[in-house]
DNA sequence: TTATTTGCAAATTGTTTGCAACGGT
DNA sequence: ACCGTTGCAAACAATTTGCAAATAA
């Protein structure tokens, strides 16, 4: 499945689906990859959008959200977290130290293996509190 | 919307929705609520198990928590958080004091006003570990 | 009585999949 | 030439909605 594997091939579809977000900071949707993406290629389909993404995902060179029912995709793969805007839905990076406590499992019961954590900030942006 | 709402009605749907998820903490999805309360009422709708949820959460009785593309209903209140595994993806409660801190704001920048945060840890839970 | 709630079915939204044609290597 | 990838359309899963009949107050 990933693009490293042997036997992927370059396509012009992957190829311009990354470049449309690896500088993204924006975390779009499938859909509106889609859109982006169209305006390059225009016979391209939404599932192949989808299928590339999966892909980049499982290459590790995109992180997934979820936000609402949706998936945002985000080419900064260091650790950070978001903040979400109740209001208008924008995603934004936040680099926020969350305490080493969370991984050291200080846990009520060791009956847990932690892998990963993430923290999200709800509350409104600059933009929509004016 | 809320049933603490002017004309708001008590129905035998509804009470018996509250009293199958009242005491539960196992973060049912609609569909697993509605599997149960279909042996007390079986003509039931999965519509009217989705609106009465809906008015649940509008009258802060229960708390929702997107999980993949489902919503999981929550009848715990006070603050806490949630461990899921992504084994099983069953849903626990963890009573895990996130630092004050988050709250107050120590933003990368003061653009944002915070109104709430939720912090989710992943792994592996007991019963998968096995 | 009468406005809210229900059951049912159809609609919506976001995402995935089957398949024949296409195109990298 | 081989086999991964595409476009298209249909399938899916979770949730929402329109509407006439039912029912709580």
């Amino acid at each position: 499945m990933s693009s490293t594997r042997k036997n992927a091939r370059n396509t012009r579809q992957l190829e311009v689906i990354w470049n449309v977000i690896k500088d993204d900071k924006s975390h779009p949707t499938a859909d509106q990859i889609y859109d982006r993406v169209r305006k390059l290629i225009p016979k391209i389909s939404l599932g192949t959008v989808y299928r590339n993404l999966q892909k980049l995902v499982a290459d590790d060179r995109l992180q997934v959200l979820m936000h609402g029912r949706s998936q945002h995709f985000d080419p900064l793969l260091e650790r950070h977290q978001h903040f979400i805007c109740e209001n208008c839905d924008r995603v934004y990076d936040i680099f926020f130290e969350t305490p080493g406590a969370i991984d050291s499992a200080t846990l009520p019961d060791q009956v847990f293996k932690v892998s990963s954590h993430q923290l999200a900030l709800y509350g409104t942006c600059k933009n929509c509190s004016s």
